[in-house]
DNA sequence: CGGTATCCGGCTCGATACTG
DNA sequence: CAGTATCGAGCCGGATACCG
């Protein structure tokens, strides 16, 4: 999470930020649309409840996801990116592109494609 | 670090590369000039030998930092980026110009400037 | 100077059980 | 369904001591 004052420059900020296991992940998922608990937690194969939850909770207390409660019963809980989280995601492009071609050969992950409302 | 075949996109590959505690900040700091052993431990305050030269191990084997060795007496050892290393600072440059101006409040790294061949 | 070896503490992460 | 509570394991990272 946040912790303002203890960096020495933006980039170690934003890798806290998105320093969980987990948190890359989701916020690849919620990229491309908005996800109840349950669809993120099948769609990341390994995740616990707990640090899903708790990576959850980190991401809304940074601004990053929102998280929309309806309720109901049964009840429901939708989780999306803010518009800073869509920046940041637009931010992590490079990264990605960068990781597909050196990392994983090229083209196994063009199937996903970041937003880029230019 | 680099484990081939675990990833579903290309962030979380680049992610594991860098996700060491003080690794972007190695990569930071190589950035601007080449740099000894000690010269990296007394900028990065706070980590250990160990953390570090083990950080600097990984680094190598991932084939971002390069480490030329010296043997004379005293021993002299220089590390700096290759050219994959520069790339890969090349792709962190929006995410670290991301974190300035979110989470560090707009100018307060701004001294630092990585490589922007454009 | 530039490391390696050993030990250890804390925090992250995960399994399970339980609740509204 | 969407969590929280509790427990425990493992890994990451740090201090110290030692070696070429």
């Amino acid at each position: 999470m946040a912790r303002p004052g203890t960096y020495v420059c933006g980039i170690d900020a934003a890798m806290d930020l998105i320093g969980g296991k987990w948190k890359v992940l989701v916020l690849w998922a919620l990229n491309e649309r908005t996800c109840r608990f349950g669809e993120l937690r099948r769609g990341l194969p390994g995740v616990s409840e707990k640090v899903l939850a708790s990576h959850l909770r980190e991401l809304e207390a940074d601004g990053i996801v929102h998280r929309e409660l309806y309720d109901e019963s049964p009840p429901r809980v939708e989780y999306s990116l803010t518009p800073l989280g869509v920046s940041l995601n637009q931010a992590l492009a490079p990264l990605g592109a960068w990781g597909r071609e050196h990392l994983l050969g090229g083209d196994e992950g063009t199937h996903h494609e970041v937003s880029h409302p230019s």
